[in-house]
DNA sequence: AAGACGGGGAG
DNA sequence: CTCCCAGTCTT
């Protein structure tokens, strides 16, 4: 005999979800002591970004800009330093102009729906801070989520991409959560799961807490769950310039006007400064940008006087004291790589 | 409905 | 090396 819908199941299944997390879940800093400001930039930091990345960032960002009040008073060049390595600078941005938002708003916004209208915040954010600071029924939909209920419900269409699957499967959760006595430790719950258990690969069915609940359990495969399209991968290849002249290395700002990384600093791409062969290459780094695969090849130059004239005509251009570079926001990988730079 | 957005950890 | 992660915004 078939078991009964999941749906059906609901109240169990939360249940059976919440008695496992409060025996196993995480110590995460953004669980000690949970308020509203932590929990907003625990999420903010968390989009696309592991945990284990996120810890050192949220601990530092929690110590300098402890409330939104703080936030609100940094320069953005701080914000901005803080963030240095998360990648996605939007979150910082977005993050500044939603404290902003908040110390005006009166009454203080609390429902999903409210969270919904502010920046950098989407329908799982806004799940997550209504169902953990103010206990709505709001389920939250991500990736861990996805991977769960494709794999209880033995889902196997394929997607073309997440945000189909999301879609998919935003009715089953916000059902799911319904009956949920706590739901924000409903919501976290599933998120550990997905990330503890029912991970991508090799997920631990035998210890699982609702395998009793699971179809794909039951039936067949569910490490094969969900069916998601892989994209296509594009290759890129850039070659950047190492200068350094009278303790100082040239440095290339990108404009605010940038697309991505605006406002950051990077070491100049060589087409920049018309480098041309033969130049020495010493050293080549690779790099995953989304969908993109980047080889950077780094060319040690000449000073000479072609390129102060270069230089001195393009404002993206500075030359930055070697005892100063903390003073500025490197992209992630150009911090790392500076220091083997330095050291050839 | 697609594409853009950064980086790093896991296997 | 490849894959993809506590997504959101823009076009």
């Amino acid at each position: 005999m078939d078991p009964s819908p999941l749906p059906n199941q609901a109240p169990a299944f939360t249940k059976a979800l919440l008695a496992w997390y409060q025996e196993n879940y995480r110590p995460l800093p953004w669980r000690e002591t949970p308020s509203l400001y932590s929990t907003v930039v625990s999420e903010f930091m968390c989009q696309q970004t592991q945990i284990a990345t996120v810890l050192p960032y949220f601990d530092r960002w929690m110590k300098i800009l402890p409330s939104f009040e703080m936030l609100t008073i940094a320069s953005e060049s701080l914000v901005i330093k803080l963030w240095e390595g998360l990648g996605y600078y939007s979150r910082a941005r977005n993050l500044q102009k939603l404290a902003h938002q908040w110390m005006a708003a009166e009454p203080k916004p609390e429902t999903a729906a409210d969270w919904l209208a502010y920046p950098g915040v989407g329908p799982y954010t806004a799940a997550a801070i209504a169902s953990i600071t103010y206990e709505e029924h709001a389920a939250v939909v991500d990736g861990n989520v996805v991977r769960i209920l494709a794999r209880l419900t033995n889902d196997q269409r394929e997607f073309s991409d997440n945000g189909k699957a999301v879609k998919a499967f935003t009715t089953l959760a916000g059902l799911l959560i319904t009956h949920a006595e706590r739901p924000g430790d409903h919501n976290q719950a599933m998120m550990e799961l997905g990330a503890t258990i029912c991970s991508k690969a090799n997920p631990q069915c035998l210890i699982c807490p609702v395998k009793d609940f699971c179809e794909g359990q039951r039936v067949g495969n569910p490490a094969q769950l969900p069916r998601l399209a892989k994209r296509q991968i594009i290759q890129k290849r850039i070659d950047r310039v190492f200068l350094i002249h009278g303790g100082r290395l040239l440095i290339h700002r990108i404009p605010t006007t940038a697309k991505r990384l605006a406002g950051l600093c990077e070491l100049p791409p060589g087409d920049l400064l018309e480098v041309s062969f033969p130049a020495e290459l010493i050293l080549t780094r690779r790099r995953g940008i989304a969908n993109e695969r980047i080889e950077e090849r780094f060319l040690r130059i000449d000073w000479n006087s072609k390129l102060h004239s270069l230089i001195t005509k393009d404002e993206t251009l500075f030359w930055q004291p070697l005892n100063q570079l903390n003073d500025i926001t490197l992209t992630g990988p150009h911090r790392k790589w500076l220091a083997e730079l330095m050291a050839l």
